[in-house]
DNA sequence: TTCAAAAAAGTACGATCGTGCTATTTTGCA
DNA sequence: TGCAAAATAGCACGATCGTACTTTTTTGAA
């Protein structure tokens, strides 16, 4: 790998960890400069525009989201066990640390949503994928058999994406650690067949 | 009413509508000033500060949800029903064009959750009220006998909230216009009785 | 109507922003 | 080992940031 490429990726790192904390938006060069140990042109070279750099910052959060989280789960068998896989992988990632200051995928979803741009078009079709991929993972586990009857493969990607927000916002925000409990027994409560969900 | 609060009421509307789409954050005391039709140190004299400007717009924002949205259910008799109508209100108000760059709160939180100071303080002790008012709902209802057997109003709190949060993420970052659909299918699947939720 | 007080504007400041252009260092191949 | 090329640093720029200090305009009570 060349010698840019490293330098590259080092930044990219470094600027995730940073935007967890400050958000994508706030990204100065100068201080992502500082932060990698590098001059701020010799930063800027490698983007040629902020702009640049806020969509690389995205993408790369992407890559890992899918390399860490979703692509482990895709050796699981479709259908129920894969679906929960992914989600016990999505809600112990809120608590591993990964990012400190909170995702920045879904913080950068609120900074952009409103701001055009290629940065927002990457996240729109991030979010749209991931969501497509959730809702997959809920038709195949209702083609198995594995849901109670009558629940929307739809509706249940949408609360279960909600149930993730509301873990994040519980943790970074209200400081309550008990966030990701509570969105596994959201999870048990709207895919466990029988009872409707005593919770 | 002193001339001081009129134009300070009207600099914070000024305010929430450009954070509505750009963030409390990125508000810029000239953008700001620009837009109210100040200039920069008259509008910079109410406040004193940048981080007093931020509460300022916070403090605003939040007695904007209660008095338009939570104080009005208050007449309706405790249990499901004044919940319903809360829910609805809340619902209702993302689609309402009220801030068409999404709720300045919830965005707020994302940008403020990992920066200590008043604005993170404000923000903290607003949503950890709203989550008790959302709690005690519910328990009401609890009481009520109007809840399925066995749910926790923690636990349902912890949900509705979830729908909230992804039905603004639906609709403003995704642009799909059926999230306050799927909020309402979502509430009616956790608080109907008896079929476990048929949606 | 007058006039002190309040509100707003004017001006200036150092700092930092994103981004050009040029010089220097470092790299990897001949 | 030498040397073009690649990577990084240095420097400068106009713009804008938040925030002081001073001056002008506006307000409301006597």
């Amino acid at each position: 790998m060349s010698k840019k490429a490293v330098t590259r990726e080092t930044i990219l790192q470094q600027a995730l960890a940073l935007a967890s904390s400050s958000g994508i938006a706030a990204l100065t060069i100068g201080e992502l400069a500082a932060a990698s140990g590098m001059s701020k042109s010799g930063l800027f070279a490698h983007f040629g525009s902020k702009e640049a750099l806020q969509l690389a910052v995205v993408e790369a959060a992407q890559a890992q989201f899918v390399a860490e989280t979703l692509q482990p789960v895709l050796v699981l068998p479709r259908g129920l066990a894969r679906l929960t896989a992914l989600f016990e992988a999505w809600v112990g990632r809120l608590a591993a640390g990964r990012y400190p200051g909170g995702c920045p995928l879904l913080a950068a979803c609120y900074e952009f949503d409103d701001q055009p741009g290629v940065v927002r078009d990457a996240l729109l079709a991030g979010q749209a994928r991931l969501r497509e991929s959730l809702q997959r993972m809920l038709q195949d586990a209702a083609d198995n058999g594995e849901l109670p009857p009558g629940r929307d493969p739809a509706l249940l990607a949408f609360m279960l994406f909600g149930l993730i927000q509301s873990a994040h916002h519980d943790r970074q925000l209200l400081g309550r650690n008990d966030g990701e409990q509570l969105a596994r027994r959201g999870f048990a409560l709207l895919l466990a067949p029988g009872d409707g969900g005593r919770a």
